[in-house]
RNA sequence: GUGGCCGUAGCUCAGUUGGUUAGAGCGCCAGGUUGUGGCCCUGGAGGUCGGGGGUUCAAGUCCCCUCGGUCACCCCA
């Protein structure tokens, strides 16, 4: 086997993020999790792999995801494994072999792997964070389960978001209505789209979500899922869509929104970005699966939870112009020009201190250790230089000063000094200093 | 997985009907200023022209394959 020849790169519809595009993930994570934990959920931590039937039987063996897209192995032993495409299943699987109390919530963070042909928006690996709550069927949990994802939304400073909301009804009602949907299909077979003409029997429900004209201009007149949901399924909906409506949270019902998991019944939403040109538009979605516990081998409990790319959240935070790439700067750039043993020393203070202090390396020039300071964005640099040592002091300077304020001061001072400063700086920006006692009078 | 478009410096891109040592801006490094960043000036480093094969006296340019990106379909986050 003779390799290629020049530098490997990252597998296709893979990628490195780099700082300070890093920053933003760690913006959103931590966001996600402020808000989840707000809501009563706890991160669960599970493997990236699983036994191949925890998606097979979880997601459903039609499936796409399930069928042409996941990423299976055999390991050393012989065990027949797939890299998770998806969270839900995994998080329901460890629900079933750990039993927690109900209801039982859990936000995670995750890689999702699936085998498809990349593009903007949509990679081999991406990463999804998302809730699940297992244990109660109740519509309020429903409403909150919505308002978290829209939350989240929101909080990255999102605004051409929509919801779009449907219920997929439950296993005693959808039958019915299929048969109904069937017969449509079959009398307007002749407008549908190319592929769904003959196709449409295998998963009539995923023709009203072709985007085709024809298959739109076929199935205008289909019977609808909400108007065929049995009693129950039907109050159910009926009071998630008063929830929504009293938490004055906007959305569309979308009597055609299928999503392609088979798990779901009852509601199932989704959240798409209006802002983003391409086709990869949806940012978050999830439903309700009341009956998955069961197919993973646990008792019968219902559960409700939803995903959201990290990578298209951050796409349509570009598209809208939020949540831009702004790690802070350091709070101190030490300039030394005695040959880094100071700035050796200082920085550690700093740091011990509780400061976040950079500095120069390789003895470069006091211009060029200046323009580094500059381009950290530090408030101040200290600079010590052959006179400041020979004085045990060092000189403060004021960065971002077009006058470039200086201040001499004694070296045993520093430390104490510029924790001082860096408290007035965070006060006069808002954020609370770690100690505040002396504002009291 | 199917079809279309695109791959030239770290980034954004020029590069004529194939024709000498492949360019610009930004960024980076150094100097102008033997202790002062941003602005300016000068200089410098940096390229398997995505990779491989072919056509040709000659290929960044044409052809084939391949890898990657991207758009549509499909599917979804």
């Amino acid at each position: 086997m003779v390799e290629e020849p020049g530098p490997v790169q990252a597998p296709r519809g893979t990628k490195d993020v780099l700082w300070p595009e890093s920053w933003r993930w760690e913006q959103v994570v931590a966001r996600f999790a402020s808000l989840a934990e707000r809501f009563g959920f706890g991160l669960v931590l599970n493997p990236m792999f699983e036994d191949v039937r925890v998606f097979r039987r979880g997601i459903g063996d039609d499936s796409d995801v399930v069928g042409k897209e996941m990423y299976e192995l055999t390991d050393r032993g012989g065990r027949q494994l797939a890299l998770r495409p998806e969270g839900t299943a995994s998080v329901v699987r460890a629900f079933v072999q750990h039993r927690p109390t109900t209801p039982w919530r859990a936000w995670y963070v995750t890689p999702a792997f699936r085998y498809e042909r990349a593009a903007a928006g949509r990679y081999r690996q991406h990463h999804q964070v998302g809730v699940e709550a297992l244990g109660t069927d109740d519509p309020d949990l429903d409403v909150e389960v919505v308002s978290l994802a829209v939350a989240v939304v929101a909080d990255l400073g999102l605004e051409q978001v929509e919801l779009a909301v449907n219920s997929m009804g439950c296993s005693e009602c959808r039958p019915a209505y299929v048969v109904l949907l069937l017969a449509h299909l079959r009398a307007r077979s002749d407008d549908l789209c190319d592929e769904h003409r003959v196709r449409y029997q295998v998963n009539p429900l995923r023709v009203l979500d072709c985007k085709t004209a024809a298959c739109r201009d076929g199935t205008a007149d289909a019977p609808r899922l909400v108007d065929h949901l049995d009693a129950a399924c039907a109050a159910h909906f009926a009071r998630v869509l008063e929830g929504l409506g009293s938490l004055g949270i906007p959305y569309r019902l979308e009597p055609r929104l299928v999503r392609g998991f088979d798990y779901y019944t009852r509601t199932t939403f989704e959240l798409a970005a209006t802002a983003l040109e391409a086709a990869q538009n949806a940012v978050g979605g999830g439903g309700r699966y009341n009956g998955l516990v069961e197919q993973l081998g646990g008792p019968p409990t219902p559960g409700i939870g939803f995903g959201m790319g990290i990578e298209r959240l951050l796409l349509a935070c570009d598209a809208e112009g939020v949540l831009p790439a702004e790690p802070p700067a350091p709070d101190v750039f030490v300039v030394d020009l005695t040959g880094g043993a100071e700035a050796r020393d200082l920085v550690a203070e700093l740091r011990r201190a509780g400061l976040v202090a950079e500095r120069a390396y390789d003895g470069r020039s006091m211009k060029a250790q200046l323009k580094l300071a500059d381009r950290s964005g530090a408030p101040i640099a200290v600079l010590i230089g052959a006179q400041e040592l020979r004085a045990g002091q060092v000189t403060l300077r004021q960065m971002g000063d077009p006058h470039g304020g200086q201040a001499q001061v004694a070296r045993a001072q520093v430390v104490p000094e510029l924790v001082c400063r860096s408290h007035h700086r965070q006060a006069a920006h808002g954020v609370p200093p770690v100690t505040r006692s002396e504002e009291r009078p």
